[in-house]
DNA sequence: CTGAAAGCGCTTACAG
DNA sequence: CTGAAAGCGCTTACAG
């Protein structure tokens, strides 16, 4: 490794002291320093290329610059294109990022939250599981910084940036139901989360306004742990036993199962069934007809995400915010938002 | 915050100094405590709940436990999928993963190596760009630890793990050759890097174990920086004025976007043409046939190069150690690798 | 306007 | 076997 140049070697050139040489490399606005001395310390600092330890500077300033991100998979496009954005927007703000992935698991996201927490990072972005409440509430009642993503949490004071999804599902249903279809089957995660349970609830209120009461039978709640095999009983009993003329799924993880298992029946889309699925896919693009989706303003998340953050830990602010974004129906091939 | 143990807040809590607190934790077998205080130390640290603070012991010990990864283009599956594997092995050691994307660009690339040193990670894990062996070089030159993966570079003094391009490439020419196909095109990146070229050696040097010359107009090379457009020129070429039974994708993106050209012209695979691709895409589930494809087990790959990385940080070893993987040939609707 | 000094929380060479 | 003290590279309250 080089050796690095440090305040001392500056000072030492030109004879002063670190103190100064510190109030001017960090700007300090409570101090007046000399102009001429100043700008000598400015231009000896460059030609040094002096570079401050975050280190040092960490353990006195109790701040690392640093963002604990921890999404709840990290292999889903979703989120890896949100952490995508949320490290360049942070690095915007001369802010480092690191990463976790629950796997939707609170044992996990509890052993990710410390693990950060000890690395002293000076907040989190989080996107939290079922059953995390506890640990998430514990970030608040300690002062911590940090912004929920994606999923809000009930009864929780703090900063979240959601869309709302009542309203996406609804847009979603909505769009179904205009065609003249009926009979449009869900498919959704079987988990605690007010999204997911939003998803839901839009849909059934999109049906109420056209008058069709939601039967219970048309909404199929998938297990996390083992979904693979409960979409295609779900989507055989809606085709086969309730001849659905639509089904809904409502995250990409289960369309994409979804409608490999529709294609393996050898169903043709629309002609056969109609689908509507939430969030956009790669894979859409490979096919000859277009699969209407919810298109979620990912960039948007993650830019409010990271703002909230770094004003919650720079300006200490208590004061919450709840940013609310809306999604938009893609009927275009591609989705403009990602 | 929660106030945090300290070291001195065991020391006082049993009469005795931090040096030995510190010797204690740390498990240090240069010196000799003694056994009764030892494990008075270790219960009060449990008891307290004491976590060190790492950016303390970085200060002193010049080591952040941080590795900086820097990938060629996070947003390809096969890079954010390796991101994953090194993050989970990395944590294992305990180390943290911080990410970088150089997005093919080597500016970008230089900015996050910066970016990084500046934030004193302990090494790196890099896929070097085109045109980047200065800064590479530089940090062999100045005992950066670091490995390079996925590609290597010439003349250059560097742990790497990369896979055998070349033996891969001819597996899978050779795989289409068998067939009894004897126009195969080739569509592959247009970029100075090696494990390109040996893609193009092995396919040319399967083509000559058949006895089959390699024809330059069979071979398009694709400029990153316009490559939808190229792409659709290049399948048009070979299909139309060169009557290829065949085309090789040398990369997953290149396969997707040749793919989905080949669609929109309506052409059906494989009754009018052949395809090979290298690496895995999720798309090819939602295919009737099977695309086949080259598998690069990127699980091994991403250990290799943390077990590489961390050996050269911990023990201070100067050994360079090269890594070569085999790739396998898909034939199942599955990839195994992945 | 400038500097000497304390301190952030550890580690470790040295002395006893 | 144990402890006082120096030091990692900064920041900043205080004194002048």
């Amino acid at each position: 490794m080089k050796k690095r140049v440090l305040l001392k070697d500056i000072a030492n050139e030109l004879g002063v002291s670190t103190t100064l040489v510190s109030y001017v490399l960090n700007d300090n606005k409570n101090v007046k320093v000399g102009a001429e001395i100043a700008k000598k310390i400015r231009e000896t600092a460059k030609r040094l290329n002096y570079e401050p330890n975050y280190i040092a500077r960490s353990l006195k300033s109790r701040k690392t610059q640093t963002i604990g991100l921890i999404v709840a998979d990290i292999s889903n496009p979703f989120f890896s294109n949100l952490a995508r954005i949320i490290e360049d927007e942070a690095g915007k703000y001369n802010y480092t990022v690191i990463i976790g992935s629950s796997d939707e698991n609170p044992e996990k996201l509890k052993k990710i939250l410390n693990f950060f927490s000890i690395r002293l990072v000076d907040g989190f972005i989080v996107v939290p599981t079922v059953d995390s409440f506890e640990m998430i509430n514990s970030l608040s009642i300690n002062n911590v910084p940090f912004v929920l993503l994606d999923r809000s949490l009930d009864n929780i004071s703090a900063n979240c940036v959601v869309i709302d999804n009542f309203k996406a599902s609804y847009l979603a249903t909505q769009h179904l139901l205009k065609k003249g279809i009926k009979k449009v089957g869900l498919i959704a995660y079987d988990a605690n989360l007010n999204h997911f349970n939003d998803r839901i609830q839009g849909y059934q209120e999109a049906l109420k306004s056209y008058k069709i009461v939601p039967d219970k039978n048309l909404i199929k709640m998938i297990k996390y742990s083992d979904f693979r095999e409960q979409i295609k009983l779900a989507v055989s009993d809606l085709v086969d036993n309730h001849k659905v003329e639509s089904i809904y799924f409502t995250t990409n993880t289960l369309a994409l199962e979804g409608l490999k298992y529709i294609f393996s029946l050898g169903m043709k889309i629309p002609e056969d069934i109609d689908i509507m699925a939430f969030d956009y896919s790669e894979v859409y693009n490979f096919f000859q007809y277009h699969i209407p989706h919810i298109c979620q303003p990912t960039k948007e998340m993650g830019v409010e995400a990271v703002k909230l953050l770094i004003e919650q830990i720079e300006q200490d602010t208590k004061r919450i915010k709840k940013v609310y974004l809306d999604a938009s129906l893609s009927l275009d091939f591609y989705c403009t938002n990602v």
